[in-house]
DNA sequence: GTATGTTTCAAACGTGTGTTTTAATCATGG
DNA sequence: CCATGATTAAAACACACGTTTGAAACATAC
């Protein structure tokens, strides 16, 4: 009755890197700059393959379904980007619990940041893919994958709250929250070049060049980060 | 040959707001909504003649193709924006060459930050639907738009950036740019609700109460807007 | 009331979509 | 060498899409 599946299915146990062939690796390459540069609806299967040097019926037999392939696209990704903030989530908090480093914003910035700047730089895992493609899950509605993100990964953002709490003292848990959504956003829609001044034709800024998104984009969002309290009236 | 339109066409003459038949508005209501929520390709003009009642040629008589239409339904809303920044704009720059009022950031902020403002709290003008599209807009590709758009509120984005850098002196050109490239990017993806941690469930944030939005969201801003040059090395 | 221009309506058109099917091809171990 | 399972290939499927058509309904003025 059921077909006998591959089974390099995406969410089974946690965030490990399932194995692909190499037609589904192709595939993947593919439809990711398809779904980036013209989004999940306006990007056909048959596109994707022709693209690849695939045939049209091997999507439907390594992934299960177009929807599945973009989650697989996304959290394939999104899977060694999570791994590496939260190996430099701990360093950052084990040199904070020993007193050796006092946890500050810039810290818990950079350590998301770092990631993501890595990723950008490294052609072979994507390059800038992974943000752009970021940014439009954060715009779009895509219902499933947001279930396996907060199955899979909802702690991540839990402990980051928490330690940008911490950085921030202070404030009150809303305020964090809200600061914490506000520096994400802006980092997540600038490393994706999502820029106004694009759509005026005046694209004089988005240079793609990740050093130079750093370099503007972390002192702005600390600058936000650090703020005084909005709750507080001016005198405190 | 050429069939006789209603030229209800949207491109004419500057920004200028045509107006619209009774079956044509409940189009671009039915369709704000839609493309908002779904996305442009999602959404088909069978569910939007269905929700809005009409019938489905309705679209190509009032509106030339589907593409005419969402030009339709972002500039109905983007029109009387931008001429309202515009109009808040030449205050600003009055007080300011009068000497009665120095043109600070905040003042520039505000002045965009107020007219999406009223239209957020407007439902009559679309409520919040407007900043929601204009997100949807940066992050997707729509080539037509982006055409009219550059060559009909063009000098919009030179106007702010002038008076930003006034605002903001001892910036270079490219910081000020830069700047306001991230500060218009949070302000429209805060307003529009895209945000990380409802990706990952823990939408604890996302209150969409357009005041609470601005409480958190401005202060942020500036102070990104406000923080030192990040071209000068840290002693300065 | 008839003529005219505008708007609505139901139906169909052609095309492209995601997916399925069935057979062919390949690799591999007995 | 053949049998078995995994992968590829070509073709077709059913369906939804944007758009067009041609006639009906409506309004308005003569």
């Amino acid at each position: 009755m059921d077909q006998a599946k591959p089974s390099v299915l995406v969410g089974q146990s946690g965030p490990c890197e399932p194995k692909y062939s190499d037609t589904a690796i192709r595939i993947l390459d593919a439809a990711e700059g398809l779904f980036v540069e013209l989004g999940m609806e306006a990007t056909s299967l048959r596109l994707i393959t022709q693209q690849a040097g695939v045939n049209l019926a091997a999507v439907n037999y390594h992934f299960r379904s177009k929807d599945a392939l973009f989650e697989a696209v996304f959290l394939r990704r999104f899977g060694p980007w999570a791994t590496q903030c939260l190996e430099e989530l701990d360093a950052l908090e084990k040199r904070g619990a020993a007193g050796e480093e006092p946890l500050t914003a810039e810290a818990v910035v950079m350590s998301y940041v770092r990631p993501a700047l890595a990723l950008s730089k490294d052609p072979a895992r994507g390059g800038a893919m992974f943000v752009r493609l970021f940014s439009r899950v954060l715009v779009e509605n895509h219902r499933q994958l947001r279930e396996t993100m907060s199955r899979q990964y909802g702690d991540l953002v839990t402990r980051y709250t928490r330690a940008l709490g911490r950085a921030l003292p202070g404030l009150s848990e809303e305020e964090v929250e809200w600061r914490m959504h506000l520096g994400f956003s802006v980092m997540f829609h600038a490393f994706a070049g999502n820029d106004i001044l694009k759509v005026f034709g005046r694209s004089a800024v988005s240079a793609r060049d990740p050093d130079l998104i750093v370099k503007h984009m972390v002192p702005f969002v600390l600058a936000g980060l650090r703020s005084p309290s909005a709750d507080r009236p001016p005198g405190s």
